[in-house]
RNA sequence: GGCCCGUUCGUCUAUCGGUUAGGACCUCAGGUUUUCAUCCUGGAAAGAGGGGUUCGAUUCCCCUACGGGCUACCA
């Protein structure tokens, strides 16, 4: 059978970095196997969705490369379907109406604290079909004044298999009569998931852990329906970076880092971080999995030939944005020049128009210093514009008597060459005839160059900006240092 | 509280009973009286605790501790 997995978010919000993970190990699951991934919108919840979200969704997932196969489900535009399976088990006695208002659950709640559960075999003094007459529900449900459990049996033993924790069982007596059917006549996920992904026949339900404790409700349901469940997938959360609990919006924010994909709203995502969607999907496969080789960079296309579902780790892992911004690094350094640009959209126009077709050399030049594509502004910024400032510090170590002298003589050689080489080779000569050395000579350029100890090849740099900018340069440290 | 899941360097992870417990990020020190960065070399750094099983346990089992998830007419 052909492997089919989803990715099911629901659009109460924009798609978390939790969330990219989920579809990309989908993605990566169905892709595997020539299989096929589809999207599948959980909109249920008329009250929490919300404007933006699921067009948002498509487009993150566009931008990261894992486009569905099929044009996206909607579970809003399947209704009727979930109401004819639900009228099913109600019929086979598998499900039942109730009729207790939002306050009475609260109440006997209250009443028996943890005792509680909504059970057709415990009676809490609640209102459904076996705790009251027929008459009195028949009405109600004309009425059309009721939600729906599934019922769950006594006594039994639920077992489970989850792909990535092996076999599991649950005690059925712990587990409540779970409302499939709300009140506004939508089904809740449980009901709609286990019909969707049977309807389309899914292979591989890969989800969030947290999803875990639901899998005897969906087990159970995919037995009354007398369906072959598929296998699942229950994936680690991924954590805070520091403290306690799994990684959130604010934290993201606390630390510097975004949560999203792109942006939202006024939330910036990775994107406008400036990573790019390879390097995101790369960081996001190895939190929680791992091939059997040392190797950590890998492409799409190398992840989905390596990825071995076997080795999906069944612990939670911390979310590290310097890890993740050191693969970020590795795979610019794959880019070229031109790509770079492209990738920077909105970021690099005023350098073109002032460069022209030697960007490209100078995005060449400094593209190893970048570990986020937004690092290009200050890199570029060097070769537009002479220092604003001065590194202080550097400026006060430098102030002898002698670098004077070394702006003078490096003023002479820059103009004497068009080659980096030679302009080298003559301050090299310069600096040993007046006892300086060269170390000396260099800081002190750098310093009147890009006004600290940090940047690109001077020489190169000399080439790109030339000798009538790089003079201006250094005259103005030269007035800095003696007005 | 109850139920379920988990636990190897600070972090992500390798190890399918016998290893000097390996790699990567981070960090530190070198490569540098010819710069910055990339990079290269090296260092520091781990089996939660206690019981078993075994000739031998990081690896298998149990208990405890800790962490995580669920416990909605949310997904």
């Amino acid at each position: 059978m052909k492997e089919r997995a989803r990715f099911a978010p629901s659009p109460t919000g924009p798609l978390h970095i939790g969330g990219v993970r989920t579809a990309l190990f989908n993605y990566l699951i169905a892709k595997k196997n020539g299989g096929e991934f589809i999207l599948r919108i959980e909109d249920t919840d008329t009250d929490r969705t919300v404007e933006g979200a699921e067009e948002y969704i498509i487009e993150s997932l566009k931008w990261l490369g894992l486009a569905p196969d099929k044009k996206p489900y909607k579970q809003s535009e399947r209704k009727e379907i979930y109401l004819k399976h639900v009228d099913l088990l109600v019929e086979n006695g598998q499900a039942y109406h109730c009729f207790d208002t939002m306050e009475e659950l609260k109440r006997a709640k209250e009443k028996h604290g943890n005792d509680f559960k909504y059970r057709h075999d415990k009676n809490f003094g609640l209102k459904n079909t076996f705790t009251i007459s027929k008459e009195e529900a028949d009405s109600l449900i004309t009425k059309g004044e009721f939600v729906i459990r599934m019922v769950v049996p006594s006594n039994e033993t639920i077992k489970v298999k989850d792909e990535i924790r092996g076999n599991l069982s649950f005690n059925s007596n712990e587990l409540e009569d779970k409302i499939i059917l709300k009140s506004d006549k939508m089904p809740t996920y449980h009901l709609a998931n286990v019909v969707d992904d049977n309807d389309m026949k899914i292979t591989s339900v890969v989800r969030g852990e947290e999803w875990l404790s639901s899998l005897p409700f969906h087990i159970l349901l995919y037995k009354y329906f007398s369906w072959a469940p598929p296998k699942f997938f229950h994936l680690p959360l991924i954590l805070k970076t520091e403290g306690q609990g799994k990684l959130s919006k604010r934290d993201a924010k606390q630390q510097g880092f975004p949560v999203f994909p792109i942006a939202w709203k006024d939330s910036f995502g990775f994107k406008e971080q400036g990573f790019l969607p390879e390097g995101l999907i790369n960081y996001l496969a190895l939190l929680g999995w791992s091939n059997e080789s040392d190797k950590e960079k890998y492409t799409l296309k190398e992840l989905v030939a390596g990825f071995d579902s076997k080795r999906i780790q069944k612990s939670g892992a911390r979310f590290d944005i310097k890890k993740a911004t050191w693969i970020n690094h590795l795979h610019i350094q794959d880019c070229s020049p031109k790509k770079i640009i492209e990738q920077c959209e909105g970021q690099t126009e005023a350098a073109f128009s002032r460069f022209g077709k030697k960007l490209e050399e100078i995005i060449d030049l400094i593209k190893e210093r970048l570990n986020l594509l937004s690092d290009i502004q200050k890199e570029i910024g060097v070769f537009m514009h002479e220092p604003s400032d001065y590194d202080q510090k550097v400026l006060q170590k430098l102030n002898q008597p002698e670098t004077l002298v070394i702006l003078n003589f490096c003023k002479l050689h820059v103009g004497s060459s068009e080659e980096g080489s030679v302009i080298k080779e003559g301050l090299f000569k310069s600096s040993a005839e007046n006892k300086i050395s060269f170390g000396q000579t260099m800081k002190t350029l750098r310093l009147a160059l890009a006004g600290s100890l940090k940047g690109p090849d001077l020489f190169k740099m000399i080439e790109i900006i030339g000798a009538e900018e790089t003079i201006k340069r250094i005259n103005k440290l030269t007035k800095t240092l003696k007005p």
